[in-house]
DNA sequence: CCCATATATTAGTGTATCATGATATGGTTA
DNA sequence: TAACCATATCATGATACACTAATATATGGG
């Protein structure tokens, strides 16, 4: 009876998957920008992000060689209503704004 | 930054405990009836209620020989209001409606 | 196909967690 | 104080978790 949501709840219980779920507040994400903005290897990230992916909290799509992750609108309102007040590192939300994937990751070739 | 949520959302994230905290929205409850509703051990339950204390979900007072566990007012927002929702076993609540600890838990001494 | 990049998966390791049973602590009554 | 009950804590074993390093898979462009 309690077990997915206790299952829901571990999930959110991790400070780097918190981390994440705030980055992506701010916009969609690829997995390369994560591992730039959080302090552990890009497996990890990848781990990470499978979890949140079976909890229904993101969901990703392909973009080119990129993989976005994005927060599901159908998520749980009392996990939406906590994460719209969860802070953000001003660093990260700068960062986040102010770069775009094709700066930051290594692309096999883009046009000019 | 995200410590202290998580180590929240980690404390909601087991089932026996969402199971506690459900019935505590009843009513106050003293160990010995919790360990009469619960499948697992006094000394499990006494953990789980350790747990809970520390996040500063639940309080707890002493009545005669019991100690009783009450809900925190003062939680934050969103879990209190994930609470008012959480599913109860009809059983449990009807138990706890029509129980009172000195019908269930052996008691030193009680004058008729 | 071959190579480079992005991402996912696997294996291994150290730590946290949840259960139990045994024991310690504390209150109440005789 | 002694005996009893309720509760807390300790020691331990099984399982879950979070990380890293290494490897596998997928995509895109010569």
């Amino acid at each position: 009876m309690y077990d997915e949501w206790a299952e829901l709840w571990r999930t959110l219980g991790d400070p780097t998957r918190l981390h994440i779920l705030s980055l992506l507040g701010i916009r969609d994400a690829c997995v390369c920008e994560l591992v730039e903005l959080l302090p552990i290897s890009q497996s990890a990230v990848s781990q990470h992000l499978r979890r949140l992916k079976s909890s229904g909290l993101v969901r990703d799509y392909r973009d080119r060689t990129w993989v976005f992750y994005t927060l599901r609108p159908d998520m749980p309102g009392v996990v939406a209503t906590f994460l719209k007040d969860l802070p953000i590192p001003p660093e990260d939300a700068q960062w986040l704004r102010s770069h775009h994937v094709v700066q930051t990751c290594q692309v096999p070739m883009v046009d000019t």
